[in-house]
DNA sequence: ACTTAAATTGTCAAATTATGAGAATTTTTG
DNA sequence: CAAAAATTCTCATAATTTGACAATTTAAGT
């Protein structure tokens, strides 16, 4: 293991429980050295990925919001989404979220509130459960059976807890089900009284799986036209993937130029001369 | 020079227009063998800090928005300050933000918004101008003279290119004014049209340099009451410095406990076992 | 499907650099 | 100002990083 993924694990100490740690706790936890542990904290520091609270102990750092905004404001993805995902939510009133599988992980990477005010508790950037909800179900559904076997192996605990997840062979024809049918349907998994829709996104392009869903209360979602709602999220969802830049059309500058539609061009390369 | 330093360097080339870099450009840009830039971008890659976009171009990943949630639910200093952040804007109808200094960069970390919408460009995440703004030149006026020394000297451009830190010695006499009077005023420095006022927030026992504002219009201001302002945010100033758990109490679980002020107690330690 | 180009990872020897133990120093706290 | 943390330093050893080049995988074009 390189002194970089050690260093970097430090980061994932903050995602449960504790946001604060002691550069001690951290050497112990992890099983470095103390002038070690002092050593990768102060790299993060320097970085500002960590901050120095009360007495010794570290929190999470202000460039971390910094590359939040610059993210909010630069990434492609957000950028092509944000308009469909607003208009969606004006359109219907429901809230609409947007999930992506990175790792072995499922997290919300934005959230357009619609007028009816549903309060979901995962919101942007909350991890969401790998089998629950309907963000993951889409999402899963849409993987590759070899990319579900390895994240079903790694997930044991969690994979048990879920009932869709116990058992992988009907998990899988659950699966197929969904894949099938188009969109995945939650009702309560996540927050009781919530229903969620969602569909599938997925750009091989740019290796990217992700989900698109409407968040409603169960009483909304009594009275509505399911397929409706799946209609209006797959013409959403395509169109995201279709704005999204190809290949040869990657900068940046394009997509946030004021022409509404279809950035186009080829603009490559940006290639730097060194320092 | 650390291969820890060399890695995170990547991170700052998302901070200025360019959004999407390939690792050719990455390893070009800064010096770095192609393997080494490919190692490098790996690590980030795995870490969820870069994500995959068209083409073998590589995007800010959805980690950074993980983390982001982790500061907002779990950062001791947003925690007690979101809360009056938002009566002031409550009472008073302006925006009211809060800025830190870290390393030579001053953040934005958190805005509430008033009534009267005015709509600061330089919100949460957004990086400031050093010597331009009323939350700069508030956090400015706090620094020990030889820390303002360092980043002066730091920052030659920027230095040059703003009014008030052309001329150092013009500089501290200002930055002394400030600091007696307790807060600074920013006429459209940021925004045309726009007022702020702000004091500075430090903490020694929290090594935090920060501070606290108002915008508004400059319509507004024009009627407004200044001195009651400046003791809205001083008094709101004090009280976040005074809740911030000192050195002790640092366990985040009090914070985020249903008492409403002063978490008290000693928690300590949390010294975790190797894995 | 097939072909070419691009993107990414592997190989491996040289040597820079990370590492841990313990000491030294600075910072915090009472 | 003293005592206790917290943090950095020193230094010898060993491990890991590094770059050139090749190999391979992945994407793109026809």
């Amino acid at each position: 293991m390189t002194s970089l993924t050690r260093m970097l694990a430090i980061l994932d100490l903050f995602d449960e429980g504790a946001s604060m740690w002691t550069a001690e706790a951290i050497a112990s936890r992890l099983g470095y050295s103390l002038p070690t542990g002092y050593r990768y904290v102060r790299e993060l520091h320097e970085a500002g990925l960590l901050r120095r609270a009360a007495g010794g102990t570290y929190v999470l750092g202000p460039r971390v919001i910094e590359l939040d905004y610059r993210i909010r404001v630069g990434d492609p993805l957000l950028i092509v989404s944000q308009r469909r995902m607003r208009a969606l939510a004006d359109e219907t009133g429901c809230d609409v979220v947007l999930g992506t599988l990175y790792g072995e992980r499922i997290v919300t990477i934005h959230q357009e509130h619609g007028a009816e005010g549903v309060s979901a508790s995962y919101g942007r950037g909350r991890r969401l459960p790998l089998y629950r909800g309907m963000l993951s179900k889409a999402i899963l559904s849409a993987l590759p059976r070899a990319h579900l076997r390895k994240l079903h192996r790694n997930s044991g605990d969690e994979a048990q807890a879920s009932a869709l997840s116990r058992d992988w062979d009907a998990m899988v024809v659950e699966l197929r089900r969904i894949r099938a049918a188009g969109f995945s349907i939650s009702h309560g998994e996540l927050d009781p009284g919530q229903t969620g829709i969602g569909v599938p996104l997925t750009s091989d392009a740019n290796r990217l799986t992700a989900a698109l869903g409407f968040i409603m209360s169960e009483r909304r979602f009594a009275t509505s036209d399911l397929a409706r709602l799946v209609e209006l999220l797959t013409r959403a969802g395509a169109a995201i993937v279709e704005a999204l830049p190809r290949s040869e059309s990657a900068a940046t500058a394009e997509l946030l130029a004021t022409s509404p539609e279809k950035p186009a061009g080829a603009l490559r390369g940006r290639r730097q001369t060194p320092a």
